[in-house]
Formats: C-alpha cells, structure tokens, sequence
RNA sequence: GCACCUGUAGCUCAGCUGGAUAGAGCACAAGAUUCCGAUUCUUGGUGCCGCAGGUUCGAAUCCUGUCAGGUGUGCCA
C-alpha cells in the first residue's frame, strides 16, 4: 500500500482539488519530528479566502487515523500526516526482500536504446586522472540507466585521427626506438610527443612534416596506416588494462577514424538544406542569431573538422541505434561546441536531434597549473588507482582484520574510493587534485559505505540458521530501524533523479546516508546479542538483510564492488 | 567584447521546478564499546547564502543589474 497515494486520495477527496495538484504539493518536513509527509495549505489561501493555518486546522478536524495514518497536524499553514510505523516497516522490508536486487529498478526504459559516449582518451597519450571523471560518470550513468531498463550501449568515441598522428608519425620517424616503446608503449610514445613540441618551437618546419604525414595516412599510405594501426593497438592494451581494474566494458571503440570516410554525405545533406554558407574561405553553418560563432564544416583547405565528424557520428548513430538518448560525457570545455552542432543538426531537420545531449563535467585540476599532456604535466590514472590500493593494503594489515585474500578486497576499496570521490559531487564543479583528498578514506567515502556493508554481512553470518524471512517486522519498530527504513523505500526515487539529471551523485548521497542511518541503526538496535528476543532479533535481521542488498546495488550503480568482509 | 559555468560554515560541498529554525563531511573539542568487527556511534557551533534592487503572503532558490573566479569564443579535439 502506497502511503503517499493513499493521503492524495483523502486530501484530493476533501479540497476537490484536482489528484496531480494534490500529489505534487506534497513534500517531506524538514524535521521527522514534524511528520512524514506534508501538505502545504498556501495555495490554498486564495481559492478558499482564508489563512493557511485556518484552512490547515480545518482539514486536520476532517481527517482521522486510520488503518495507514496514525495521526494528522496542523502546524501553522501545513497539514503534516504521521504514518502508523508498523505498517510502513513491515510493507517496505518485506517488499525490498522479495524484490532482492531488482528493489529500486525499473522498467520505465523498456524497448529504449540509450547512448553513453564516455570515456573517449586519446591513442598513444597517457590515460591521466582527468579521464577518469568522464569514465567514472559515463560508467555510472550506464549503469543506472540499465536499472531502468533501458538498453544501454557504452561507446568509447575513442582519438585516433587527427592531426596529431601526423606529430606522432614525424616524431616517431625521428627519435623512435622500437624496442623502448614495445616495452612501455604510452611513456614512449608520450616522450617523443613531448619532445615533438619542444623541437617544433625551434623549428617550425616540422608542424609542416607532421602535416604532410597526416595527409599521407589520410590517402592511405602503407607506411602510415600501419604505424597508425600499430599505435592504436598498442595503446588499446593499455587502456584497456585500466579498464579492467575499474570493470568498465564498452560495446563499441568506435573512434573519430571510424567515421572519417562518413563525412561527405554530412557536408552534402547540410549543403543540400542550403545551411553551408562560404566564409573566409571555408564553409560554415551561421549561428549568429543564436549569439553562437558559427559551425565549421569544412575547413578553407577542403579538410574536415571535428565537428563534422560528430555530426557524422551522431548520424550514424541515429541510423544504427535508432536511439532514445543520445548522451555525450564530455568536459564542459566543449558545451559550445556541442550546442553548436545540435543546433545544426536541428536545423537540417533532423527532428531527433533534440534526444543529443551534452552531460559536461568540471576540470581535474593540478594545484596551480592545468593538465597539459604537450607539456607532459599529468598524473597517470593507473598510479593513482595502485597507490590507493598500497594504502587501503596498509590500513587492513595495520588493524589485522580477518580478510580472506588481501589483494582482491584492497583492490575493490582501494578503486572504489577513487571512484567516489569523483561521483561525490555533482559533476560540473571542478576538482583540484591532492593527493590528500583523493586517498582520504574517513567520513562520506566509498571505504566508509563498504565498511556499513561488510559490518551488515558479518551480523548476517553470525545468523546462519535463523529464518527471518518471515519475521514479523512490527517487532522491530523504533526510531532509528523506521528512519532507516524510510531511506531505503525512497532508493528508486534517487536512482530515477540521478537519471533525469544525469547526475550520478543522486545515487552517491543516497547510499551514503543510507549507511549513515544504518550505522546508527546497528548502534541503537542490538541485533545478535543474547538478550534480544527472538521475534525482535528476526525482524531486525530482516532489516539488516534488505539494507545489505540495496547498499550492494546501489554501490553497484556506482561501479564500485562491495567486499563481504574488510 | 560576447557566451556558458561557478560564488552557501575555517576547508570540500549539498540544498536552487520558491515554503516550516539554511544542512553534511573534514578539521577542532569532549564522550561511548561487560561489544553484533572503532574504517563505528553520540554531543558540541560557526553563516552580510558574493553585492544591490525587484516579483511574492514567503527568496539561498525566480527576474534585473553588478562584482569576483573559471571555461570557451572560426579553420585542434
């Protein structure tokens, strides 16, 4: 029985309101000791041409306790509802245990496609710390949009054209050493296009060199395409070394090289809607009257541009995924870029257009200076993973916990604390780089809500043999269990915000408090010790068992696996 | 110049489709375990909500202006 329908019900009944005005009014009391659901009588004022608190109070004396409702107030101009505790336990806990881990999904994308472009390094350069937001975001969002039951394709739009090929060919040809880079290909490659940079401020012929040798891999040159291939295979190993580690799977590596032969028929179709027009010799979309520069198509050398290409993209895919969402986790730096080419693609008709959107994130900063892979000033990703794993190590050997394989449980908390501190806050605010920070384990974190989970499992093993399933959950009633309880009622509200929004930390916030109130449950509300009764001991197990389960799923949204003991 | 983002406690941030005394974590201080594992829990208090106007019964939240920081701004991605 839902709580909220039942009182929209009474109150649409008795306003004569109309049942959405009722049920969207509706909202939670900053304070449970004031109720848990209420009903604001503002609006109210003028149609009926009395004072909230009157008009409050009048509803109030027309309502009465029932099977659901234990109590109605009126406290200044709300009508504040107290639901019978017992009742609301009891329903939620058995549901969440007969949902197990599918408590909290839904269907509501059935039959959808979403798309998640995320991730998206680039060939032959360092995988840094600033990936990982996009990964850790586009994972996320990945996997809450398949809770709700939408068919999800990952794609790592990966960099492996451009110009800077041409760089990595010219300088490769100069000072590259086979064997070196075989060895420890990213570092490699990465040093010569440092020293690329470096000697082109000298000499700027050689941006001229790297130029040409682009041109030749973009004709299809033999030498070209296979350094090009050698490149991209090599750095596709390491890549996807990090992504194992984070347990991140794309369905496809499509990347900018994939589309590049799919570019004309873009040019031709805009040309076609009368969209191109000539402009300093190239060819551009004019965005002018939506104070917008204008979209670049083609260069004034006839060459293509990346916007081009993402228009090709986002075509294609439209063709192949015929898609519901069509979602880009890329940096903020790039909003105008992207609200310039889906103002051009809505321009040239395609109506689906308006299913692109840009989900931005923040900077990854170092203290004082921007991340410059040309000036080699970046923390590689898979550094930072392995030194949180080394501490999450030394934290378990220093408190002798009793942990069956070291290695696989500071892994999961080593990354999962990582990845938190990404998802921890909304994602377009910027994030300084510290050391300190990012491997602070102690309050909100990924250790602190893992540690909630392993101290719930341990109270569960040491229940091997008791049945609670049928517990009669009306034992287990106190403020704490029914605190509890309401946070884990409301764990498919905060997944399907975290969707609406696009914001992964909905999903954060909500397990972290989820196992703040379960702390304190668990601290309040003896579970295993001898003198509880045994009724009450089966209720609470129940609770601890459907709290465990949601802790697990909703981490699991996160990327972050739990470990069963720390 | 123009566009976008940000400005809330000492620090890092929630709250922003207007609503009841503005909340967390960190840091700081004091306490709790005859223990179901202390990576736990309890208790302490701090705010010109950048500034100024406006709309409203009511504004951190909406509008306008303004200041500060960041990012972007035609042939890189």
């Amino acid at each position: 029985m839902d709580f909220k329908e039942h009182i929209t019900d009474k109150l649409t009944e008795l306003t004569g309101l109309d049942r959405e005005t009722v049920s969207a009014a509706m909202e939670t009391p900053p304070d449970e000791k004031l109720g848990d659901l209420a009903f604001p009588c503002f609006p109210l004022a003028k149609v009926m041409r009395k004072a909230p608190p009157l008009i409050a109070q009048e509803l109030a004396s027309k309502l009465s306790a029932d099977d659901l409702i234990d109590k109605v107030d009126a406290v200044g101009g709300y009508l504040n509802f107290f639901f019978n505790r017992s009742v609301f336990i009891s329903d939620t806990v058995s549901a969440a245990m007969d949902a197990g881990n599918s408590w909290g999904s839904a269907d509501i994308g059935r039959g959808k496609t979403v798309l998640v472009e995320y991730s998206s390094p680039n060939i032959a350069k360092p995988f840094h710390i600033g990936h990982l937001f996009s990964t850790a975001i586009g994972n996320s969002l990945a996997r809450i949009y398949k809770f709700l039951g939408y068919d999800v394709q990952s794609l790592n739009h990966l960099g492996d054209w451009g110009t800077q090929f041409g760089k990595l060919i010219c300088a490769y040809k100069r000072w590259g050493d086979p064997e070196i880079i075989e060895k420890d290909p990213i570092n490699e490659l990465l040093k010569i296009y440092v020293k690329f940079h470096e000697e082109a401020e000298k000499d700027p012929s050689l941006e001229d060199e790297a130029r040409e040798y682009f041109k030749k891999l973009e004709d299809g040159d033999e030498e070209a395409t296979s350094l090009w291939k050698h490149f991209r295979d090599l750095s596709l190993v390491e890549f996807n070394r990090v992504y194992d580690m984070l347990g991140v799977k794309f369905d496809s590596y499509n990347g900018e090289a994939f589309y590049s032969d799919k570019m004309d028929e873009v040019v031709r179709l805009l040309d076609e809607k009368g969209l191109l027009v000539e402009s300093e010799g190239a060819k551009v979309v004019d965005l002018s009257d939506m104070d917008m520069p204008p979209c670049i198509i083609l260069k004034s050398d006839g060459a293509t541009i990346y916007a081009t290409r993402d228009i090709a993209a986002a075509l294609y895919r439209h063709r192949t995924y015929s898609f519901y969402k069509n979602i880009y986790v890329v940096g903020l730096p790039q909003s105008l870029h992207f609200r310039q080419i889906f103002e051009t693609m809505r321009r040239a008709g395609w109506e689906w257009s308006k299913d692109c959107v840009h989900v931005g994130f923040g900077l990854v900063k170092l203290p004082g200076k921007n991340m410059s892979t040309r000036h080699g000033d970046v923390i590689f990703l898979e550094d930072v993973l392995n030194e949180s794993i080394e501490k999450t190590r030394a934290i378990i050997e220093k408190n002798n916990s009793a942990v069956d394989d070291i290695d696989a449980v500071s892994k999961k908390i080593g990354i999962g604390a990582v990845l938190y501190t990404f998802l921890k806050n909304s994602r377009e605010k910027d994030i300084v780089f510290s050391w300190d920070t990012m491997l602070d384990f102690d309050g909100e974190s990924a250790p602190y809500c893992m540690y909630g989970y392993a101290r719930g499992k341990s109270i569960l093993r040491r229940a091997e043999g008791i049945d609670y399933s049928k517990a009669d959950l009306s034992k287990a009633v106190s403020d704490d269990a029914y605190t509890l309880v309401k946070q884990l009622a409301v764990f498919g509200d905060a997944v399907r915000d975290a969707a609406e929004k696009n914001e992964p930390f909905y999903v954060t916030r909500y397990v972290t408090n989820l196992v703040k109130l379960f702390n304190k449950f668990y601290n309040t509300n003896p579970i295993m010790r001898e003198d509880v009764p045994e009724d009450v001991k089966k209720a609470r197990l129940a609770i601890v068992d459907a709290v465990c389960t949601v802790i697990r799923s909703a981490l699991a949204l996160l990327g972050i696996d739990v470990v069963e003991s720390m």
